[in-house]
DNA sequence: TGCAAAATTTCAATGCATGAAAATCATATA
DNA sequence: TATATGATTTTCATGCATTGAAATTTTGCA
């Protein structure tokens, strides 16, 4: 490939590029809203497209479904929780990692990489109230914790693959019905740290304890 | 209500009831055999119905969805786990009755009860391969952690509820994930059943036992 | 400016799901 | 046995998510 003398290097984002996030952005921020404004079931593609000023065919080649356009960014916080794991402090146990995965997975919940901080509080109400929505999110969080269930026997290789996948599992397993127990209650991001962390502590020591 | 001389008292099982019964049966094993032959996808509702000799508007007076024709007895299956909650023996602890249950649970996921075994072993082949029939089982499954904690805080009424949440999440959490992350393996239900009770055990003797 | 690639729109089709009205069927009873 | 009644099924019509293909527009760049 060759340049010609008034190319500009842009790094790579182009007006092209910095179009397709604006949209995507767009069709995210236009979702959320409608979605709790009106429910998930209620909001239509048409209406969500029109909002982002796209076609309805465009979402599509944005995201895959209705419900993916929530989850936008699970991927890369799903590659971060993996990467935590690899970088173990020295003596730290697995059980330990476990405990500072799911710290820091909560920290995440809250942090969208593109949107405000109240969009990304919405999308935990949203997740936690349309049925639709919570499904992916189970199918997601299962996924995620297969993938750390072998970063862990990686980083753990005395584990064999069934005390690794059973630890992640009951670690996640623990936080995940605490939390989505107590639900009802409106859960401030505190609470629900504070109700994780206890959840993750028994999980530590063992339900022989709990007798 | 008057009863005529030559009226016949059939249980309340009369002919109507019974061709409901036949129906539905009907329906269930099409889905199962086409799901199975062609794969939940590819399979449409009007073959499920046509095969059972039903207009494809009546499937849905007897399933709310396409996936649902797969789980029609989980709801059953749901309240003989929190009842089997009920009856702990005497000095039983909590996680001996979480592992109890589990055992019970994986005992009745190869016991149709209306259907043969063949088709039992079908099911759990179909729920773990096809997308969206995991994405209902995992809700389902959901559901009745949230169950059995409930039920859990009922028959141990000194455990409060992130205890109780956190017990029986992190039971099943743990479970669940060790049989699934295996998957790629064919399964035998006495490998599901050995792999399952070392995941019991992981989760009651506590994530530090593995450091 | 003008070509080539990328992205978008338009158009058509399929399949799930649901509501409503019309047609059937099972049952109890006169 | 004939029939009224209520339950069930079928028919018909509709909305919406999703997908493929062709036509069109936009962007990057020579």
């Amino acid at each position: 490939m060759q340049y010609s003398s008034v190319m500009v290097d842009n790094g790579g984002v182009g007006l092209r590029e910095r179009k397709k996030q604006r949209t995507r952005r767009a069709l995210v921020e236009a979702a959320l809203r409608l979605f709790d404004e009106k429910g998930f079931d209620e909001t239509t593609l048409a209406e969500i497209a029109a909002e982002a000023d796209v076609s309805t065919r465009t979402f599509f080649s944005y995201f895959a479904s209705k419900e993916d356009v929530v989850f936008y960014d699970s991927a890369r916080k799903m590659e971060l929780a993996a990467a935590a794991m690899a970088d173990r402090a020295p003596g730290e146990s697995p059980g330990d990692v476990l405990l500072r995965i799911v710290e820091e997975s909560l920290t995440w919940l809250t942090t969208y990489e593109e949107l405000t901080f109240e969009d990304a509080e919405l999308r935990i109400r949203l997740v936690l109230k349309e049925p639709t929505l919570r499904a992916r999110a189970l199918v997601m969080l299962l996924e995620s914790q297969t993938t750390l269930a072998r970063a862990l026997r990686e980083a753990y290789p005395e584990l064999d693959p069934v005390e690794a996948a059973a630890a992640v599992g009951a670690m996640f397993g623990a936080v995940k019905l605490a939390i989505v127990a107590d639900l009802g209650h409106d859960l401030s991001a505190e609470q629900m740290s504070s109700t994780a962390r206890r959840a993750a502590e028994i999980t530590l020591a063992g339900l022989r304890s709990l007798g």
